[in-house]
RNA sequence: GGACGGAUAGCUCAGUUGGUUAGAGCAUCUCGUUUACACCGAGAGGGUCGGGGGUUCGAGUCCCUCUCCGUCUACCA
């Protein structure tokens, strides 16, 4: 039983430190294989290395750290398995960068050497981030720490690239790519992100070579391409150009007899519906250009500036600069016929943010295996997404799913396990060795140079984190936690990582199968829910970035209102998976909360001496159910309700509804209100030992309800009012349900709950707010002597006011309420227990009076005409339900009878 | 171009199958330091639920339409 006397004001810093070494000290967060307990597993989306924790990880994590904690006071073996990605592009870039300090390249280096400067500066950077996390509580087993680039992870990437090979889903082709100019690499469709520029249409003519003279016009946003142009298109349905289709137009530079072809890619209506084709640097070109078999001229190279191909005065030169040196090239020749203003949309690389080049090149592609039952997984419920919404978003993917280009040209991550025999055509699959092991006669061999994707290894975060190496492979840990109970999320990687984990799931776990069944597809989803978070963008709507530099630093987040005032504050400003503003006034809240609750359990403390407190029926052992009233029903009452409603609110993940009843119940219900009630009552000592004990179920089981989102002030409070002893923790008790409590108070003590209590309960607080109201009205809402009058509107209503009486003293601040037959000209006002009259002795400002009472006759006038109207209407009475109408005929009477009231007394004033 | 989301109090948002007089927090104004908490307490003001139409006894909620924002997606050069 702890006596430790409460700090006057919360320190969160020292109780957050404090408490996170005990729970690594005793190994709180250390999942264990248990099948005698339910399994419960999370894996933490890999935050890449090269980042820092913005205001995103933050919600994203602590709704991780909810459902994790969760699950521990569930009593199932919860595992949160943290650990972070190797970010291809982006630690490349980032390590080149300082590279390029000291006058160097990565070829300077040489891979192997690159790869370790890459590794040290991860392994510099890597962890910052996971470190921070610790500081919001993140209750992850860090002894599984994971990381996309370690031994095991590594295999378990490249076996999945040979079993997809094996299994015809991986083929090495020249496609067209999207070709970072900066990076240097390919990227996924997924990595490009699509943004509207301001450029020029330039209209242009090409003279026709069987019609000297006469003239095609054409439009383009691309002149520098022209050099690579082997064709222009016409739509075949357009009359305009039937007669020219199979005839020639002159290429202006370098000039050359090109064909005109017929395709129905191309637009009528755009333009003049004429379209230049050039294969090499576009793709809907390159597709017109296969059918028509048109040449393909690459005029470019790989960083971006025009080659030999392009002709005189371009090669050599920049691309957006060879545009108006060729856009100048088309009005010497007199072939510009217009530039005009033009705005289109432009794909930009995601990493290096420069428009990417549509590019041929070698690369290698994945074919999506499993895209029908990838569907049927979430379609048909195995796999739930909240919102449900994002379902439709994940579909129309699958239904218009593009082959992936897996291969990238760098050199951070994990190289693509085919070797190829030298000096052999590398697309004659016989010529390729692809194996986890090098061939043995190495010296006839040669490496692919390209490694993978970094998603292509991300995405099987869930089987490779737990084990799995290889398709069939099984481990302890698979068999008990996969699939995974849930996955908390971005939306903006649906695509990139969970829409292709779940292909992972479908085609790698467990022995290799055509199609799947339900139980299949069951068995194999690698989560089971997805919650989205909405993106934290700044006060304006503004995305959080570094460089526009709104972004909080959460450390200081975290110093400035403790980690669970943000992680309160962060939840409660989360609309449900809209977007979030942010600001820090609405963090306070959080803060504010947490010095609620640390000055009631103060409070708690002040009140009376500890009782025992071991354990739930302890507590309720030390009520003595007759000396219950009314306002002990109503709270226990509503704290059943509320573990009910927070039960099911995260059963839902349904965080608004969680934290706005833990709110509600804490603030409004039991400090507020209860507490408050307390003061009084606990002037008589027989009541007082009832009254704390009441107090501490409450206070013990609502520190239950809010641990998942505030884990430290919850623990700490949890030992300080000696619910736990020192070697226990919080995680390891459960609220339970609302029935249990009933079913413990009525079992235990014989007290059952009064329903009508809360309602009671509910009446004598609006009377408590009406009586205050009174008092404010006449500027008397600081005296505490007030004397009330009350014509009291039956007897029920008299026995209810007199056993209440000191309660309503108190809480009114007034001396006296008596019954009255006439309250003469006093301001008054009519509630549910009668006419309620403030004793203001002739200082009455009875033109006041007459207004403020005016005022409230009129709206009641208003409520009860259109009470008369509906209950008048003939339609209504026989349709609507009974409940509805007696509702109605009930509320009706009692306004009437208030507005009956008001006139008497705006009568009385004279 | 397509899809999805949003529009409710000054601000940010709740409002579950249509049902009594539409809620919360913040902000504003007034009052207040009583046995916890000013990171507090009490009270007040503030909304024709984006516009228009429809279904219904009854619509913030369902249907149609329009407007404005946002996001994703796409092969209009």
């Amino acid at each position: 039983m702890s006596e430790t006397e409460i700090p006057k004001t919360y320190e969160p810093q020292s109780v957050e430190a404090r408490w996170y070494q005990s729970w690594l000290d005793n190994n709180c967060f250390a999942a264990k294989v248990d099948p005698a307990r339910e399994p419960f597993a999370i894996m933490i989306p890999p935050p890449n290395v090269t980042g820092v924790l913005h205001m995103g990880h933050l919600l994203n994590n602590t709704i991780q750290d909810i459902l994790t904690r969760r699950a521990r006071q569930e009593g199932k073996s919860a595992l949160w398995l943290p650990g972070t990605d190797h970010a291809g592009i982006a630690t490349q870039s980032r390590v080149e960068k300082e590279l390029r300090k000291t006058g160097k390249t990565r070829y300077d280096l040489g891979r192997e050497k690159f790869i370790e400067t890459a590794s040290e500066w991860r392994d510099k950077h890597g962890g910052i981030i996971l470190e921070q996390l610790k500081k919001l509580g993140a209750s992850c087993d860090w002894a599984r720490k994971s990381h996309t680039l370690d031994p095991h992870y590594s295999k378990a990437v490249l076996q999945s690239f040979i079993t997809l090979y094996e299994r015809g889903y991986i083929y090495r082709g020249k496609r067209m790519v999207n070709w970072c100019p900066v990076s240097l690499t390919g990227l996924s469709d997924e990595e490009v992100i699509m943004k509207p520029q301001s450029g020029k249409l330039y209209r242009m003519r090409y003279e026709i070579v069987e019609h000297p003279g006469e003239y095609l016009e054409i439009a383009t946003t691309r002149p520098e391409t022209i050099p690579g142009d082997s064709g222009v298109a016409v739509n075949p349905e357009d009359p305009r150009y039937t007669h020219l289709i199979g005839k020639h137009v002159w290429r202006p530079f370098p000039r050359v007899k090109i064909p005109i072809v017929a395709d129905v890619l191309v637009d009528k209506e755009f333009g003049s519906g004429v379209l230049k084709v050039t294969p090499a640097h576009d793709k809907v070109d390159f597709e017109i250009g296969q059918r028509h078999q048109l040449e393909v001229l690459d005029v470019m190279n790989p960083d971006g500036t025009m080659n030999e191909l392009a002709g005189e005065g371009l090669a050599g030169v920049e691309r957006f600069k060879a545009r108006d040196i060729a856009a100048q090239k088309l009005k010497d020749l007199g072939l510009l016929l217009k530039e005009e203003p033009y705005e289109n949309n432009v794909g930009f690389s995601e990493r290096a943010d420069v428009p990417i080049e549509p590019r041929l090149s070698e690369q290698w592609f994945i074919r999506y295996p499993k895209i029908e039952e990838a569907k049927r997984a979430v379609s048909d419920g195995f796999v739930k997404f909240h919102p449900e919404r994002w379902n439709k978003v994940y579909l129309h993917w699958l239904n218009n799913i593009q082959d992936w280009c897996i291969s990238r040209q760098l050199w951070w991550g994990h190289r693509i396990p085919v070797w190829y025999k030298k000096d052999a055509d590398r697309n004659e699959p016989g010529n390729r060795h692809v194996s986890l092991e090098a061939p043995a006669d190495i010296e006839n061999w040669e490496q692919d140079n390209d490694v993978l994707d970094t998603w292509a290894s991300s995405w099987l975060w869930c089987l490779a984190n737990l084990g799995w190496e290889k398709p069939g492979m099984t481990t302890p840990e698979l068999r008990y936690w996969y699939p995974t109970s849930a996955l908390a999320t971005g939306p903006d990687i649906i695509f990139l990582w969970v829409a292709r984990m779940i292909i992972a799931g479908l085609e790698f776990y467990g022995e290799e199968k055509e199609t799947l069944d339900d139980a299949d597809i069951a068995a194999r989803i690698p989560f089971k829910d997805v919650y989205f978070n909405g993106i934290i963008r700044d006060a304006q709507g503004r995305k959080m970035s570094k460089s526009l530099g709104n972004s909080p630093e959460p450390l200081d987040l975290i110093a400035k209102f403790g980690a669970d005032g943000l992680r309160i504050g962060l939840l409660s400003i989360a609309p449900k998976g809209q977007d979030i503003l942010f600001s820090e006034d609405r963090i306070s809240q959080g803060r504010n909360f947490c010095n609620k609750l640390w000055n009631a359990a103060r409070f708690r403390q002040m009140s009376g001496p500890a009782g025992d407190n071991a354990t739930l029926e302890k507590i309720v052992a030390r009520i003595d159910p007759t000396k219950c009233d009314a306002d002990d029903h109503a709270i226990l009452a509503n704290l059943a309700a509320s573990i009910d409603i927070v039960n099911d609110a995260l059963g839902r993940f349904d965080f608004n509804t969680y934290t706005a009843a833990l709110y509600q119940f804490f603030w409004t219900d039991f400090c507020d209100w209860y507490v408050e009630v307390s003061k009084s009552r606990m002037q008589d000592d027989s009541s007082r030992s009832t009254i704390l004990a009441i107090q501490d179920i409450c206070l013990r089981q609502f520190l239950l309800l809010l641990h998942p989102v505030a884990p430290f002030i919850t623990e700490e409070l949890y030992h300080l009012l000696g619910f736990c002893n020192g070697s226990d923790f919080i995680q390891n008790h459960f609220a339970g349900t609302g029935s249990d409590l009933r079913d413990i108070l009525a079992k235990q003590r014989g007290l059952t709950l009064d329903n009508n209590a809360v309602a009671e309960i509910a009446t004598l607080r609006e009377f408590v707010t009406q009586a205050r109201a009174l008092k404010a009205q006449q500027n008397q809402a600081a005296k505490k002597d007030c004397k009330f009058k009350l014509i009291v509107k039956d007897d029920t209503a008299r026995a209810f006011i007199t056993h209440n009486t000191d309660k309503l003293k108190k809480l009114v601040g007034a001396a006296d309420i008596e019954f009255a037959d006439d309250t003469g000209n006093s301001p008054a006002t009519p509630t549910a227990l009668g006419t309620l009259a403030l004793d203001m002795t002739g200082l009455v400002d009875v033109e006041a009076e007459k207004i403020r009472l005016t005022k409230e006759l009129e709206r009641l006038e208003k409520l009860a005409a259109a009470g008369e109207a509906k209950l008048a209407n003939e339609a209504f009475v026989s349709k609507a339900p009974p409940n509805i109408l007696e509702g109605a005929k009930a509320q009706l009477a009692d306004t009437q009878a208030k507005r009956d009231e008001v006139r008497r007394l705006l009568a009385g004033l004279g």
